[in-house]
DNA sequence: TTGTATGCGTTATCAT
DNA sequence: ATGATAACGCATACAA
């Protein structure tokens, strides 16, 4: 009633409760303390509706409860559902999540990592390709998709296992002139395995297979370049396509289409991430499904667990074939 | 080199620099010191790679500098993309985000409320469907698309004008018999008001309408049903349905395709949202397009200014129709 | 078992 | 303009 503005804090509930300052941050803390004791700082909490301030018990005991995330946007349907997962995995330990969209750019990236580390959060859970990346050894740093070195560990998606799986799968399902598409980074990040992957595949196979890999930035109209030149009078080179992310291949599918290629009768097309529509729909097409809540888990775990100066340095989670209406059943 | 494995502190640079505390201090707040003293902080700052420790800063002068963004999940493309766009305007204005997924729980969303209360945030934006959170007043708040009374702002899309939009949009196509059709709360949140402007349109241009409206956590088959029942020989009694969602509208694309009716030459639909495929590729449907950057912006510029106790209660901002290939062009 | 006192790293108010 | 010192709210070692 006669509160004052500013919120109450651990003196004014011991004084309501008629106790000693240090008597109210044991109840606070769990720490046993006399029956009656407790139940009066109990009650003058609900009184007064006190919250710990947790910035000077950071302070105090220099653990935030806090993870910083840092993905490059969320409007990718993959990072959306990754960030959720990692939210909820941290929700699920009492921690709580400092997000950072970096739009790929490294400035940025590394701008967001001195910020988080003046946040003085416990971790840093990142999904970055800078490969320059600077990050002070006083806060603990996991990393999807890109190995950074031994001091830092990388959980990720088998990205190789995906690209055998998806060449072994296409071959199964009949396919015998095969095509790998990729944009992205030349950089060493696991997801370049996915082409390593399916090119083994395809050797111990004995099926030939053709490349089309351009660089991040790279309009997709060279891809359908490249696909208008390898289809004649409607009738593609190819009969299996791999390409590196369900975006990619969505706009395959979409430019087959309209080529008049019919998919997947004339051409079966595999992706690789297995996000839905609308995060819960169907796939966007046939895929090779990343474990996103394992990955997250694998994550939060390595992060919070001060094992990660021993933990393995290189962390791949299975991956699994799905159906998505660009394959053959 | 012989670092202590703690990070340094303003001691340490101070000590390092030759300088009192309280120079150390203004140097970093960027408030005028003697030239020579500016520049052996800026060393020792390098050298130790000293960062400001931004919990004593927060404990000192009670501002964090971060605001807390709650919402149901990631998954859904709208959702994500509102993230994405109030993390970049935090950014810009130098704030970091502390983000919460409640997955729709009111128990979670008002847990969330009180972790962020705790941790200071100097605001919360919040997307919350539960008509009974109980904020304290010591923290600013902006709510989305519900609102909750005249102390808290609400920031929404126009959802009337959208409504409306939608009917004329398609009675200008042609359409004569219009359906529309919810799934959600009962409660009365902004989104409710979709349908208000969709009557409101209908009974002005005299145009009959037919409305089927469901709870949440109704399975989608309730729809299908409905669609069944109104559909004969393959010709429905609708030529134009507005649904509440993209989500909703693309669901019911694809059963009514499934039944044999083309969309859009024997029925038109559109949806609302607006947002797109991976992000950045196509409309999932002919839509009415929420302004999400600036929606994020008002929400951003209102926690921040503090000009929130005599801000407009409830800002309603323009969405416009937008063609996604469910309506004839 | 409870109360008291000190310090976490910073800012801000003082004298100097 | 610069340097010493007292808080900020909490946890904890120590005294009672």
């Amino acid at each position: 009633m006669a509160e004052p503005s500013s919120a109450p804090t651990m003196k004014d509930v011991a004084r309501e409760a008629g106790v000693a300052l240090g008597t109210v941050s044991k109840v606070m803390n769990g720490i046993p303390v006399g029956e009656s004791y407790r139940v009066r700082v109990e009650k003058a909490v609900a009184k007064l509706n006190y919250r710990v301030n947790s910035y000077a018990k950071g302070l105090k005991t220099n653990k935030t409860y806090t993870v910083a995330v840092m993905v490059p946007n969320l409007v990718s349907p993959f990072f959306a559902k990754l960030v959720n997962a990692l939210n909820r995995q941290l929700a699920l330990r009492k921690y709580r999540m400092l997000l950072y969209a970096t739009d790929y750019d490294p400035a940025q990236e590394q701008e967001y990592v001195i910020m988080a580390e003046q946040q003085k959060v416990d971790g840093i859970i990142c999904l970055s390709y800078n490969p320059e990346l600077k990050v002070s050894e006083n806060v603990p740093m996991v990393s999807i998709d890109r190995y950074f070195g031994a001091q830092i560990p990388c959980v990720s998606s088998d990205n190789y296992g995906g690209g055998r799986i998806a060449a072994e799968k296409l071959y199964e399902n009949g396919c015998r002139n095969l095509a790998f598409m990729r944009i992205g980074s030349r950089l060493t990040n696991e997801p370049n395995k996915r082409k390593d992957g399916f090119i083994s595949a395809c050797e111990a196979l004995g099926v030939s297979f053709t490349l089309k890999i351009v660089d991040d930035g790279t309009p997709y109209a060279a891809f359908e370049e490249f696909l208008r030149e390898h289809t004649h009078a409607g009738v593609p080179d190819f009969d299996g396509i791999f390409c590196v992310t369900d975006s990619l291949a969505y706009q395959t599918v979409r430019s087959l289409r309209a080529m008049g290629v019919r998919v997947p009768e004339d051409v079966q097309i595999i992706g690789f991430d297995g996000a839905r529509l609308f995060g819960d729909q169907d796939l966007f097409c046939s895929t090779i499904v990343q474990p996103v809540e394992e990955i997250a888990e694998t994550c939060v775990d390595m992060i919070l667990e001060k094992a990660l100066s021993k933990a393995p340095s290189l962390m791949c989670l299975p991956v699994e074939y799905a159906y998505g209406g660009t394959t053959l059943k």
